[in-house]
DNA sequence: CCCTTGCTGTTGACACTGTCAACAGCTATA
DNA sequence: TATAGCTGTTGACAGTGTCAACAGCAAGGG
């Protein structure tokens, strides 16, 4: 059983995120979840926020998947960004509690540095498709790190303007897909 | 005393989470330091959410106000919106912990209105200058609603990036200011 | 003038929270 | 066989938000 106990943490934890938000994560609440002790589970994690760094380690990989899940290789590279971002806010939207925890939450670089690597990755799956992009489309006066960073800023921030309930009064924000069209349309002309 | 009590409990609440940011906040600390008892404070707010929204409120009216204060009144309005957004960045990055509460926090639009209208105002101030831009600008394929919220979707991204560390990782992101420049010329041309 | 009402403050209490120390039992290894 | 390490337990500590009950005081109406 002890070696099944992590992964049924973990799974519990999920739940409960999904359920009732990250919110009503409590250690005493999961190990009453898992049948266990409340102090159990820190045989397993060294604290409540390892535990859920494990959780966000695994969001980043998630995220990263459904970047590039909505992969039709198309003609104009130009559009598979604009699925790529499509990807990315649909994820965000799906699970909004999990993208609270992975964006809203500083995690140490020094402490979690896998949080670290996986969040590099999806910036740098974003970078690759964008110098991409930059190569076959009009030659622009973007360096491919500029317009990187600028279209990651701005996926992430329509995203946490949605999550916070930015929209419902803000109402310019509330068309994302034809957002990213334009955003896209604006770097590479 | 009790007329000043109010105001003393809101200057406190900022001390606190200016030195030791808004996870120090607590009831009790507060009365602490106000020298009140710990249930005292419920005279003169509803409950721990209400007294961190009085302070929200007040945030977005001092953003509003450092979005502005670079009035140069430059000839060029383009000009103009990128002083704005470095006023912006900039109110974000020396109030990072308010920033962090007013944004990160899902505030009930029904149960505090106030903190709509005052996040509904800066939006809107950055509307109204957009808008003046665009005008004066070259013609592009960008409505003014679409620009603005292209804009302000960017500007809040890159914020959240950098108070949530990705800048250490993400070097992309380390200049606001030239990425602020080129946003702002992807925009208009 | 008295008495009621409302404001501001108090303490006690309740139900939570994260986490540590101490201890027990099992398992595998020296 | 004895020891070490892993996994689990309960007790305890310090902290949290908030409610109920109560007390003092000021202002206002009868």
């Amino acid at each position: 059983m002890s070696s099944e106990t992590k992964p049924t943490l973990l799974r519990i934890t999920r739940e409960l995120i999904d359920g009732r938000g990250v919110g009503s994560v409590s250690m005493r609440r999961l190990g009453r979840h898992a049948e266990l002790s409340r102090t159990a589970i820190y045989r397993h994690f060294k604290n409540k926020e390892f535990l859920l760094a494990a959780i966000v380690v695994e969001n980043f990989d998630t995220l990263l998947m459904n970047m590039t899940k909505l992969e039709t290789i198309p003609a104009d590279s130009k559009d598979f960004l604009v699925n790529m971002l499509n990807g990315y806010y649909q994820f965000a939207m799906e699970n909004s509690e999990h993208y609270h925890l992975m964006f809203n939450t500083k995690w140490d670089n020094k402490t979690f540095p896998e949080i670290k690597d996986a969040a590099y990755a999806v910036y740098q799956r974003t970078s690759e498709y964008v110098a991409k992009a930059l190569r076959q489309s009009n030659p622009t006066n973007h360096t491919s790190k500029e317009a990187t960073a600028i279209i990651y800023a701005f996926i992430h921030g329509l995203v946490e303007l949605h999550l916070a309930g930015h929209t419902e009064t803000e109402k310019g924000l509330n068309n994302p897909k034809l957002l990213i069209e334009r955003m896209i349309d604006a770097i590479f002309g």
